[in-house]
DNA sequence: ACAAAAGTGTTGAGAGTACACCCATGC
DNA sequence: GCATGGGTGTACTCTCAACACTTTTGT
């Protein structure tokens, strides 16, 4: 056995999956690796942990780093540690998720990233590492927040249409939902308040929402949908 | 900056938190820490992750070597890694929890641990570590599962009554439950089976029964309590 | 005027909640 | 026979799901 210090230690890295509504899709911000292993691989952004951050300011750090996308709010979604993982040694990532607005500017490339881009949940190259499934795992935590808590409103603008709203449920939850129901449920969720404005459009112009941020950050006690 | 594999690396430890129902309250168990830092204190069950095992392997592994308790169905709770929760140096860990039926037998204590014990959520000693921290998230994340899931039966010996089913939920929730609604619900949600025995006991026998494991393990789309 | 999207109510079914008494056994 | 816990049904309310037409604008 060994003496409590000197245990060998894993590395340690952050991974952040970034989802948006682009191109009437659910989609992932992925880097492709300027480094080995994996070198020209498509991954999700992160990397190691320094020694005086917390995990999610390193989760923070890293994105930016890597895709210039800053100020978004992480929630831990899971810690993947299978021996295995990483060609180099064992390695252990602790993986975060945000969702954010479509309009939301990715930067540029970073250090570590030979290039930045959005792909289709549906339609995704092959990945570095497990990402895979932690792209499964994080998707399946995405619908199930969808249901149950408010991040729906992240995916969208400040200001919104309920149309656009309801949009961003289909797409995510993957099935059409009826508009009466849909907009009573939601109005009598009492989180949101009408804008003041209206969206011109094709056809008659829609009324703009924006989430009351006074409503607690978690819908409580209730699901939303379906 | 670092070559890619000359990172510091921090320490990755798990530990695990074991829910019982005993003496009519829900109770957590601890040990006594044998070594530094912190020795004397009383602790979650864990211990660091060796190179070649799974997180939860490592989980498994430390809670037995502590406890002597095998063989827990375990889920991956949070990892915790702010700097300084550990005044070795930068330490993350990997939390893990389980519910396990009062009979649970807990053998004895192992290297780590001078002591081994039960305690009650309500009166906890101190706390070595952030383990305060852990314990409180780990209670939250029970009582969600508990409306959701089928976490309950965890909590109980193979067969039960559905009086002990309804205690069971009435401790951990903190709410008193309507005996008839209860049944009603439980009993129509299609997940217990009669035993077929009787408990006998200071008035009229109650009919045993027990989890149908042919039921799916998540009890889906719909919350059980309240 | 017409195309295109926004907006609006009602009804029936099922689930949740509140509530009080009889039943089987041990002592 | 009585104390103790086990077991049962009904009525009201509320939420959910299904369903189609009118309104407002741009062209």
């Amino acid at each position: 056995m060994y003496e409590r210090n000197e245990y060998p230690r894993p590395m340690v890295t952050v991974d952040t999956i970034v989802f948006a509504l682009r191109e009437d899709d659910l989609q992932v911000l992925l880097v492709r690796r300027r480094h080995p292993p994996f070198e020209g691989t498509w991954a999700i952004p992160g990397g190691f942990v320094e020694m005086d951050e917390t995990l999610e300011t390193a989760a923070q750090r890293e994105l930016e780093e890597e895709t210039g996308l800053a100020c978004v709010a992480l929630e831990q979604l899971y810690t993947f540690g299978d021996p295995g993982r990483d060609p180099r040694g064992r390695s252990i990532t602790v993986a975060y998720f945000a969702a954010v607005p479509a309009g939301s500017v990715v930067a540029r490339a970073g250090d570590d990233a030979a290039e930045v881009g959005w792909w289709s949940i549906n339609d995704l190259p092959p990945l570095a590492f497990d990402h895979d499934e932690i792209l499964a795992y994080a998707l399946t935590r995405l619908r199930y927040k969808l249901e149950y808590t408010a991040v729906g409103f992240s995916l969208l603008p400040e200001q919104f249409t309920l149309t656009q709203l309801q949009a961003a449920y289909e797409i995510v939850l993957g099935v059409r939902l009826d508009k009466r129901n849909f907009r009573r449920k939601i109005l009598s969720a009492g989180i949101l308040s009408p804008a003041g404005g209206y969206c011109a459009g094709e056809g008659r112009p829609a009324r703009l929402y924006q989430y009351r941020d006074d409503a607690v950050a978690e819908v409580k006690a209730r699901r939303l949908f379906p």
